[in-house]
DNA sequence: ATTATATACCTACAAGTCTTAGGTATAAAA
DNA sequence: TTTTATACCTAAGACTTGTAGGTATATAAT
């Protein structure tokens, strides 16, 4: 994940991206969840693969994610969806981020237009 | 650095954080950085000394901190300024962080109270 | 026909940041 | 005398991410 210019910024915020983003929808694959972050923040930010895939299958290796693969246009989609642990952790990790951006915030103290 | 239960969540904020407080301050010693992150808030968010000191040694070998050593009270105290170079970087930091911090809330599209 | 681009998945290695867990030392309070 | 607060430091390991590759299909451009 790189902001621009400015690279690993801020880690530990893509698995809980994935998560709320798989709060709101039934399921994703890797690729959509690239495009879909692009789309959002209008090309500001851009999800590398080397970092998605690695954070996918450990988020299904911890149980909070079970897959599906379909091809679909001759190719292959591998679709995460949330597991019911998953959407507990989801709540709670999503919170927590909050909570941190919060007390970041504080602690900046920025200016309303900076 | 931590936020409560929450270890590691946002790695890459620390170097900033400590930017920003000195834009607001002529110095600031280490101690006095855990303590006043405790304070802004409420407790919330601890800076631990195996993070912060390396921070400070980073960012003085990068040319952004000038320090001065005073010994008050029969302690040793270690200053730290921003450098003329550290006041530029300082801002370019802060407005790249605020903007990645942007980008998040819009792929994290939190609800207002939460 | 061939090349480039978009789609779609993957991994290994290195870089970097942080936590954990220690260490040293002084002053003040219990 | 021990604990707490103040004040600095480092080493080892965990963890996340970027870089840089790899494979493969479909479509658009040349």
């Amino acid at each position: 994940m790189n902001n621009s210019n400015n690279a690993q910024l801020l880690k530990g915020s893509l698995s809980v991206m994935i998560l709320r983003l798989l709060e709101d929808r039934d399921r994703m694959y890797g690729y959509e969840i690239t495009q879909k972050v692009k789309e959002l923040t209008a090309g500001e930010m851009t999800i590398t693969e080397g970092a998605l895939y690695p954070a996918l299958h450990k988020l299904e290796a911890d149980g909070l994610l079970t897959t599906e693969t379909q091809v679909v246009e001759g190719r292959a989609r591998k679709y995460y969806s949330l597991t019911k642990t998953g959407h507990t952790e989801a709540a709670s990790r999503v919170a927590d981020l909050s909570a941190f951006l919060n007390n970041l915030n504080l602690v900046l103290n920025l200016k309303p237009s900076v």
